[in-house]
DNA sequence: TGAAATTCCTACCAAATCAGTAGGATAATA
DNA sequence: TATTATCCTACTGATTTGGTAGGAATTTCA
């Protein structure tokens, strides 16, 4: 299941990308539009600024903001953001890999084989898409 | 991520599979080849029985086994008995589809847009793999 | 300068899920 | 009838999820 959180997010980033210009907006406006509760919005936005996806601003007028071209916000960075790994066991994961301690022999697992397909057909996916495309 | 209930129920398969005719293999015996808690396993394996996907034997020389060809049992069927939905999200769920309540327009949905191109992907990676597959 | 508006940050919390365990009932075999 | 195995229900501790509470820090504007 994807969590809240990402869901969230995804929304979020995807509000903030059809704002013209480059606008600050609140969380309590997103929030609103997208019936998201507030605060855990703001706990989302959060993480999403700490990881260079947005910009933001305080203070009357502020809110938050994309920092870069939608075009180049790619889903493989922002699903790694938010949801963590890409592959569903850490054996077969690029950026998290760790050895499974009950598994002697990779290759020949075939857990392995069938998660390191579904891996790369969902890695495909996530790098044909930026946040433009979801537009 | 991938329930170690999932890893296991699919570890027992491929080791049922392996055996040589269709001799029934005790929990036992597979719990410690595969270094996986037996009453555990015993909960997993009972599931793909009442699921179809095993048979059964009591008392001595009793045990599991594939009441199938390993050709025959698709990833589709064993992960949707073991890890449930395939989708990550109730909306593009062909087997379990639920709207979502926050969500005013599917269509719109960039969440939606993206998690059905995953789903996709997928389904195409279960569809093309059966158990013989992952020998 | 000070009030208002906004994000920033830490800590906490209830409910659900996960990964088992415990203990016996039931059935088949010898 | 003793043994061996699955069957079944219920419980449990740890972790994750989806928040909430409350205030600190910063910016703007009158």
């Amino acid at each position: 299941m994807l969590s809240k959180k990402t869901k969230y997010g995804l929304k979020a980033l995807t509000y903030l990308a059809r704002v013209e210009g480059r606008e600050p907006v609140q969380i309590a406006e997103i929030a609103k539009c997208e019936n998201i509760s507030q605060k855990f919005l703001e706990s989302i936005l959060l993480t999403l600024r700490r990881n260079g996806l947005l910009g933001s601003k305080k203070g009357k007028g502020g809110g938050y903001y994309l920092i870069k071209d939608p075009k180049e916000i790619h889903m493989t960075t922002v699903m790694r953001v938010l949801e963590g790994p890409i592959a569903m066991v850490p054996c077969v994961s690029l950026n998290f890999y760790e050895k499974c301690d009950d598994c002697p022999d990779e290759e020949e697992c075939s857990v392995h084989k069938l998660m390191l397909q579904v891996r790369d057909s969902a890695l495909d996916v996530y790098r044909n898409n930026s946040l433009a495309d979801l537009l």
